[in-house]
DNA sequence: ATGTAAATCACCCGAAAGGATGAGCCCAAA
DNA sequence: TTTGGGCTCATCCTTTCGGGTGATTTACAT
């Protein structure tokens, strides 16, 4: 957490002296035709800039505190009963991690085709996805699946 | 290439509608007192947000490999060398594993969605097996991802 | 120089997956 | 007894996946 802040820091000091700068060629150009809108061109370019750096770089801190990975490992089935997931969706949940096909997992609980993606759907809604893949992942993220 | 240039569209796009209601605004408070510096301090916010996207999400170009939390430890080269798995198959590999569709994988990747489809369809054939989730599953208890 | 492997891209086609919606059944709790 | 949640199944429709085949370019080694 101390680069996080110090790097805040830094952001912002970098930007106040942006426009302090900025400022003073304001004053400068003060005689200069046209002034307003060179002063925003100026502006909205060196903005523009360095909203890109600030995106590149606040993404690499993103990714780098990612695999942190605090996770209070919490009994499964309370994070279940906060998203929601009923027994049935979770059996699902499990067959789909191990790679089976729909018609496969309808197979092994003997239910209709039909039935299985109805338990999908439900699932990607409570654990906001859209993929198979993507559940898993979330699924496993989540400690609901090894 | 066609969603390369797409977005290139996009992105000019949206910046054209950024310049054009950055003008209507400054029409619009012409009569404001300190008009000049509410209409930088729009600009520069306006700019500071569009840059900071554009960081994020159009300079992923830069990271030809993965970024850093899709491969935070080594993984045996052995097996992939034993598997004839090739570089690009296995970052395609690990795409999968994080739940992108063909898609984002190939946006991600600068590639068109056909190379990725042949990469995955190679992957599939060198571990056996027939869908995404399944090589997932493989490729987990092999040890290739985590 | 020539063969080989990797990476790239394309087209076609069928199968699987996913979204939206409606409906019936069962059981337990209010 | 009504109500709601869980489970089941269906239909229609769109998108995504996956298989198959062939081609080009680059780089590297023979």
């Amino acid at each position: 957490m101390k680069r996080f802040w110090s790097n805040i820091a830094l952001y912002g000091l970098s930007l106040g002296l942006l426009l302090v700068s900025l400022q003073f060629f304001r004053y400068k150009w003060i005689f200069v035709r046209n002034q307003t809108e060179w002063y925003a061109g100026a502006v909205a370019l060196v903005f523009c800039i360095a909203g890109i750096w600030l995106g590149t770089h606040w993404k690499q801190q993103r990714f780098k505190t990612l695999p942190v990975e605090s996770n209070p490992i919490q009994p499964p089935s309370k994070i279940l009963e906060q998203l929601g997931i009923t027994p049935r969706e979770f059996e699902v949940l499990q067959l789909i991690a191990q790679g089976h096909s729909n018609q496969e997992i309808a197979d092994q609980l003997y239910v209709s085709l039909n039935t299985i993606k109805t338990h999908i759907s439900n699932l990607f809604s409570k654990l906001d996805a859209d993929r198979r893949t993507q559940a898993i992942k979330k699924a496993k993220t989540l400690g609901l699946i090894p």
